[in-house]
DNA sequence: CGCTAGTTCTAGCAACGCTAGCAGTCGTGT
DNA sequence: ACACGACTGCTAGCGTTGCTAGAACTAGCG
């Protein structure tokens, strides 16, 4: 059946176009600007036929976009992991290539964590990828653990991060001094003495 | 005048109820369920009546519930701080009255850290609320900088703080865990030897 | 008592997410 | 080869959103 599997190709070209529309058009002016009128029009099709590819609706469209960070989040984080040379500096790259990816992806980043999406987390049809970035944070994080519990430890250093971000995005912290405040948190994370 | 002072009392009265009207709301079902037709028919005025306290809008009334947020904040801060008994421990009161307020009251903290307002940071007219919740827990990390700049770590726990909170709340951390996370935050934090 | 100034309401606009139902097209069975 | 049936995408419209213009009403003053 060639006509079907022309017709599937042609779907699942849309069903990208509508995700990376999507993304490009939060990228350039802000999720609040990715209305689905102006989301059909950009890849000249009509309203409905976005929920012919999402039908929970627009919030299943933020979901997808976001899906794509996460796996993009994980390859960073997986690529700064791979170009550590000495030990103990792992942590360190880590956290640069998170916060460098949520400053570089700031829409993306929205999806991820800000925005609400349908996606579901610790749930049974959680999306491996949502996990896999965590995981790639807690190869890191366990370098520098100690006697600490290396899971309680990689969310401490996952929210730190996050609220990092989330600050200093909305200009509630200091400009300039990014990489200080990094730095001196993560001097203090991977010091497990009391001293 | 004292029917002009009458006026005015009406007007500040009815203005104070605004926004104890829409916090009440949000607090209930959430900011998303705070409807401009829905707040004013609570109140039992037309809906043009809030912009004529609000001319910037429903931004502009969130905004308003969120320096309200900064001046309690503010207040369970001090109060942490004033109950401290024993020294070193400032910082963990501090930590714990965060985020037993913003676990307390999720509308309001949205409303402070999420949601859209019109408060300026870091502007010649910013009220005072906003940076005084800051320097009481600048208050509170002095005693643990050691030689760390105390701004700076003062940002730096003030991010982790946000972070714990922003991601507990989305469901993206292990339930149950939550006391543990904050007390290995703390005690990496206040240790400025790297051990 | 009548004028004026200020206040509140009714009514409506544009834009939002979303959907019902109609055309048009394409593949299939006879 | 042709008519049927299923499917795809569209037009049009619903209910709701934040916000506003202009009418209607109220209250104070000469």
């Amino acid at each position: 059946m060639p006509a079907r599997d022309r017709r599937e190709r042609e779907y699942a070209e849309r069903h990208r176009l509508i995700i990376a529309t999507a993304r490009r058009l939060a990228e350039a002016d802000g999720w609040a600007a990715v209305t689905t009128r102006r989301l059909a029009d950009t890849i000249e099709y009509s309203q409905p036929v976005l929920y012919s590819h999402f039908r929970e609706g627009k919030d299943a469209i933020v979901g997808a976009v976001a899906l794509q960070g996460f796996e993009e989040l994980t390859a960073a984080l997986r690529e700064a992991r791979e170009a550590t040379d000495r030990p103990g500096t792992a942590l360190h790259r880590a956290a640069h290539a998170y916060i460098e990816f949520a400053v570089a992806n700031p829409a993306l980043y929205d999806a991820m964590f800000v925005l609400p999406t349908t996606l579901r987390f610790a749930h049974p049809d959680t999306p491996p990828a949502l996990d896999a970035a965590y995981r790639e944070l807690a190869l890191a994080v366990e370098q520098v653990a100690g006697d600490a519990d290396a899971e309680t430890l990689t969310e401490v250093v996952w929210s730190a991060l996050h609220g990092l971000v989330g600050l200093q995005r909305s200009g509630r912290l200091r400009p300039g001094h990014d990489t200080a405040r990094l730095d001196l948190l993560l001097d203090r994370l991977a010091s497990s003495g009391d001293g």
